[in-house]
DNA sequence: CGCTTTTGACCGGCGC
DNA sequence: GCGCCGGTCAAAAGCG
């Protein structure tokens, strides 16, 4: 029992690191790859300014080893004279053209790689065009509904006022671009033998649960009422499963119940609660005991809280506003409208095989960290079962959940220092984590294409990955 | 008295 | 069009 635990905490570190290079070596090669003419990487020396030089420098590489084979080179002499002091002319010969055949060879295959590596620039632009033109579209849809915003990638937040949020969709508009960019990338590499057109249908789909948005606001008279409650539909879901007797995960905040219904195929109520400890705010959760396994209790956040939280309240909003956040800027809609089913790859997530799942079900995206799977930690030696383990700590698996993976980007350090924390919390070190996911669009980025990088390399999608298929 | 909880009514979306 | 269902509202009740 102890050695599997252990043997299962010494995996999980390597893990974790081995996210944090894959989506490195991603990014760097990715975008290295597409930028291709217009951007010469000097330092990355897998990359060649341009086709013909690269072809040019195979060359000369492979020159040189050969006047170095064929000359002066001691260690080469060695290899190929096996102790003799000089080789036959005749064997050199041989040598040489068997070297020449190789070369050939690798001409041919690096000007097969190159014909490839077209086609796929060539795709990857048509479609970067019919992005282009999507968001356009979209953009275009802003202005006739100045109150609805249609944004292409929508993110959870405080409820916006007008005014401001037709600022904010524009910031939103070029970050989710980058980010599709990105996206589009890897996804070249998945749909190289596919046809384009199919990918094309799939682009256009429209998520159900962002077209239900466009057809309930029709219904809306007041325009502040409509706007702020579109704000409330669109924002994310972050569901919690976790083990509890009690009725309610502690999560530091405070909330005001304010309806009880019974939900179909459940024999237990689920609850709605609003969190009370700011005039307004929008944040909402629903609990449930899962119908399965009535020990488990499933809290669904949606929103973001418009107030000043308590450290006690600060790892779990943080992380479901992560998770939310990660959830909607990777929501790429699929050629049936649902979410890419395999977008988190179990494997992704630290602590379990199982930790996170996405929800395809529409109306509303939703991602769901499930702890009742989490594994426990050596160094928290406990023969009791998870049922018994504290909820403060299975919620304090939710944050390193997303979090330690950008521990040392530079904004992390500057957000610490600006805030002259050098001891700060660790709560306040996951907040700060999180915001730093959360607004810059290059931790966004980093974290899509480590994402992004498991579609390319991901198993065949596991039914477990929708959690309403459990239902 | 003020806040929270309870609970039936109401509303809108969706499927048939 | 109708019924089902999820989500919300709001009046009444409960509680400290």
């Amino acid at each position: 029992m102890e050695e599997a635990t252990s043997n299962d905490d010494s995996d999980l570190p390597p893990l974790t690191h081995s996210i944090l290079f894959h989506a490195k070596t991603l990014v760097t090669d990715e975008m290295d790859f597409f930028a291709d003419n217009n951007n010469k990487n000097k330092n990355n020396t897998n990359v060649f300014p341009d086709d013909h030089e690269m072809l040019h420098q195979m060359e000369l590489h492979v020159d040189t080893s050969l006047d170095l084979l064929t000359k002066t080179s001691p260690t080469n002499r060695s290899t190929v004279g096996e102790g003799s002091s000089e080789a036959r002319p005749n064997e050199r010969d041989n040598k040489f053209a068997a070297m020449l055949a190789e070369l050939h060879h690798m001409n041919a295959e690096n000007q097969r790689l190159r014909d490839e590596v077209d086609k796929v620039n060539d795709k990857y632009h048509a479609l970067h065009n019919q992005l282009i033109k999507q968001m356009e579209k979209q953009r275009k849809n802003e202005g006739k509904k100045a109150d609805m915003i249609p944004r292409p990638f929508l993110d959870i937040g405080v409820a916006m006022k007008e005014e401001s949020s037709q600022q904010y969709s524009k910031g939103k508009l070029q970050e989710s671009k980058n980010m599709m960019d990105l996206i589009e990338s890897k996804k070249q590499k998945i749909y190289t033998n596919k046809d384009v057109t199919e990918l094309e249908t799939s682009e256009k789909a429209i998520p159900r649960w962002l077209s239900n948005e466009v057809s309930r606001s029709s219904s809306f008279k007041d325009v502040d009422e409509a706007s702020e409650t579109m704000s409330m539909i669109k924002k994310a879901r972050v569901s919690v499963r976790a083990r509890s007797v009690s009725s309610m995960i502690s999560d530091g905040c405070q909330w005001r119940k304010y309806g009880q219904k019974m939900a179909k195929g459940n024999p237990c109520p689920r609850a709605y609660y609003r969190c009370s400890m700011g005039t307004g705010c929008p944040v909402r959760k629903q609990v449930q005991r899962s119908a399965e396994d009535q020990s488990v209790l499933i809290t669904t956040y949606e929103g973001q809280h418009n107030h000043v939280l308590p450290p006690a309240a600060k790892p779990m909003a943080s992380t479901t506003s992560a998770a939310a956040s990660m959830l909607l800027s990777g929501s790429m809609p699929s050629s049936d409208g649902l979410l890419h089913p395999n977008i988190l790859e179990s494997a992704t997530l630290p602590f379990s095989h199982n930790l996170a799942t996405l929800s395809a079900s529409a109306p509303f995206p939703t991602i769901t960290l499930d702890l009742t799977q989490t594994q426990t930690p050596t160094n928290n030696i406990n023969t009791s079962s998870q049922q018994d383990l504290p909820q403060d700590y299975q919620l304090s698996l939710l944050s390193p959940l997303l979090a330690p993976n950008f521990f040392h980007q530079s904004k992390l350090s500057t957000l610490h220092a600006s805030q002259g924390t050098e001891t700060a919390s660790f709560a306040d070190t996951v907040n700060a984590a999180t915001a730093a996911i959360t607004t810059d669009p290059k931790f966004s980025a980093a974290l899509m294409a480590a994402i992004t990088s498991i579609i390319g390399s991901s198993h065949p999608v596991e039914t477990q990955h929708c959690n309403n298929k459990q239902d």
